[in-house]
DNA sequence: TCATAGAATTAGATTATTCTAACTTCATAA
DNA sequence: TTATGAAGTTAGAATAATCTAATTCTATGA
C-alpha cells in the first residue's frame, strides 16, 4: 500500500467518509470534518493528487482514484482490526478505542497487524488458547 | 509526561542511551546514532533545550534535564511493555518487536499501555484467564 | 604559544504543514 | 442577464525538520 504522512492519510480518510456519506466532497466540508481553514485543504488535496490518490480539478468535486481507494480500504481494515482489539480484549472504552484505532492506524505496520487479528481470532477459541497458555507455564 | 514531536522524542532517547553507553554526550556520536547530519543534531538540540528537556550550552556535553529524565523513563517503559507484547504475546520476531515498540511508543496513549501492561499479566494467570474467556463464549 | 585539524555551529535552502488575507470563480436571485 | 455572496484558490508567512556549505571553536602537538 501507497504510504503518505499521517495529515495526509487523515484527509484521505476524511475523504473516503464524506464521500460515503453525502456523495461529493467538497473544500468546505472536508476542512469542517479536519477542524482546519479551507486553504489548508486546497493544499493538501494538491499533495493528495500528486501523489495520485484522488482525482482533483480545481472547481471540481474530489473523487478517489483507484490507489486512494486501496490506501483507504488496508486504512480501514487496520482501523477496525486496533478498535476491536482494544474495545473488545483491552476493555477500553469505546469512543477512545475508537480515537486510539484513529492515531494508530498510521504508525502500525502490517505484520503487526496481522498478527493482532490473528491473536483476536485465536482468542474466539478458548479451547485451543487455553493450551497455549498451558505450554507458557 | 511532557510530549514533543516523535522526531524530539527520537533524539532524546539517543541522548539518554549514549549517556548511558559512554558518559558524555557529543553531537557527533549523536548524529552518528540518529542517522543524521550534525547541523540537525543543532537544531534539534535547540528544540530541545527550548523545550527544557536537556541542558544545552554551545560546545558544552549535553545533559538531560529532570523533565528530560522524566520523559526517558516513560518511554523507556512504554517501549518494554510494547516491545514485550509482540515478542511474547503476539509472537513476532524479537528485533521486529524492538522496532515497532520504537516507532509505536511515541503515538499510543498512556491508558492503552496501562490496559496492555493490565493484560499481559493476566496472561500470566492463566486460571483467571480461562475464566475470562468462559465468560466470553 | 600558536597553527591547525576536527568538532560544532551558523547561514541559507528545501519540503511539509498550517495559517491569514487577498483574490477568483460560480451559482443564483432579482 | 448580471451583481453578489459564498466557496475555492492563491499568495505569502510561520514552524518543524532536514540538508549542504561556510564559518567558528577548541584542544593538542610542535
Amino acid at each position: 500500500m501507497e504510504r503518505v504522512s499521517l495529515a495526509l492519510e487523515s484527509y484521505l480518510e476524511a475523504i473516503a467518509d464524506i464521500q460515503n456519506e453525502q456523495g461529493a466532497v467538497s473544500p468546505s466540508v472536508l476542512a469542517e470534518k479536519m477542524g482546519c481553514k479551507r486553504s489548508s485543504v486546497t493544499s493538501a488535496l494538491q499533495r493528495l493528487a500528486e501523489n495520485g490518490l484522488i482525482n482533483y480539478h480545481t472547481y471540481r468535486p474530489v473523487t478517489l482514484s483507484p490507489k486512494g481507494k486501496e490506501v483507504i480500504e488496508s486504512l480501514n481494515r487496520y482501523h477496525h482490526i486496533l478498535e476491536n482489539f482494544f474495545k473488545n480484549v483491552l476493555g477500553l472504552d469505546e469512543d477512545f478505542s475508537q480515537k486510539e484505532a484513529c492515531r494508530l492506524e498510521h504508525q502500525i505496520s502490517p505484520e503487526t497487524i496481522e498478527r493482532i487479528s490473528e491473536y483476536v481470532e485465536f482468542l474466539d477459541k478458548p479451547d485451543a488458547f487455553v493450551k497455549f497458555l498451558k505450554k507458557k507455564k
